[in-house]
DNA sequence: AATATCTTTGATCGATTAGTTAAACTATAA
DNA sequence: TTATAGTTTAACTAATCGATCAAAGATATT
């Protein structure tokens, strides 16, 4: 038997892979280097010799996790659609996504606001000025058209990610809740039921509101 | 000159306000026992004293931090008022509540996600089933005429809170983003003012459902 | 085959941390 | 004053954790 030697690429994805599983359940903190090593199945001292601390493996793995949180969303906002398409397919993609990684949002949340070094990756890949301008230049008459205040754009934009975001980073109080209700559906199915509703509910929000 | 005895109880309170201030800020895991006690102005041998561990002392102030989050919001629902009325009181009361503790969100997502065993208390302070016991009692009618179907009436609960509690959540995000973008409100500023955007909001998108 | 370089491991180190202990200190009451 | 119970402290312990190191193993080069 021809034993096949795993080459250092395969190593390094492997130990990236079990460090992201173990950052985001546990985060930062809680996460113990021992802990990735066994879900890697590899020795302790190798973590170090390919990244050099817990520090730099985590700064690694968090710019990753970042972009798959972000980058979908600022190609969709990118898009040349209706605004209207744009908030349905929005909710579409990003509840796709979130669904195949539901400790995403916490874990982001979380290690920003306890480690505000990470600023600059974010600034990078959240590119929020390009967003607002091309919402300004591609969507500036269905916005007036709605009753939106420029200053008020902001808070939209926070109401229509929040609908996303927040289930997921709730998501456990969210699973006792339906469970003490008797609620016998599953936190996915309330999440591909969510495309729809929240789409709806902005949409309808928008086409009512005071002038 | 003399000096004034502080009694069991007072060191009991700053333990505990020194405590709650740490976790808040940085989650068990990153919580050192050391610093409470420094914050506190005491000895860290006295922490076992009052309490036995730093389970026990985390589960002390989780509980009452709990409390702060849920207690106001389920007496606002409770009353017996519109329910146009309720939204507006709902985001004055908690957005008040949260400006004050704005660590609070985060710190109990993430908290009740970590340790699942802190769920017994959360069913005792968030009292959901009464809660939507007491929507259906109080305004069936309305939530009819608004083309909420009852199996919607999650969706929109969750809704209803996402758009308080998220941007606190994501605080230090969103200070990035404004700072980025050249606004100069404050973050407490833009929470002032989502008050009304999310009543607003939320009245509109209901007013306008398809039925 | 011989040498050099890269990869992997077991063992260990030093620092940090939650928790303990024994003794000192204080207040109260007899 | 003395005895008792409750409070506070400095010093210490045991365990955990990130990191290091020396040596073994694997691969490539000549």
């Amino acid at each position: 038997m021809v034993k096949v030697k795993t080459t250092d690429l395969q190593t390094q994805e492997k130990i990236f892979k079990a460090a992201s599983e173990i950052f985001e359940e546990k985060g930062f903190a809680a996460a113990r280097m021992q802990e990735i090593a066994d879900r890697a199945g590899i020795n302790k001292a190798l973590l170090h010799y390919y990244f050099r601390s817990k520090e730099l493996l985590f700064e690694a793995v968090f710019q990753v996790l970042l972009k798959k949180m972000f980058e979908k969303i600022l190609s969709v906002f990118m898009m040349d659609i209706s605004f209207e398409k744009k908030i349905k397919l929005y909710y579409e993609e990003h509840i796709n996504i979130l669904i195949r990684n539901p400790n995403l949002p916490l874990f982001l949340l979380n290690e920003i606001s306890h480690n505000p070094g990470l600023g600059k990756g974010i600034r990078e890949t959240l590119r929020y000025a390009e967003m607002r301008d091309v919402i300004y230049r591609k969507h500036a008459k269905e916005i007036r058209k709605y009753g939106i205040r420029k200053g008020e754009l902001p808070q939209l934009m926070v109401t229509i990610v929040s609908m996303a975001i927040f289930p997921f980073a709730a998501r456990n109080v969210m699973k006792m809740m339906m469970e003490q209700l008797g609620d016998t559906k599953s936190f996915n199915t309330f999440m591909q039921a969510r495309k729809e509703f929240a789409s709806d509910f902005v949409i309808a929000a928008l086409k009512n509101r005071k002038k």
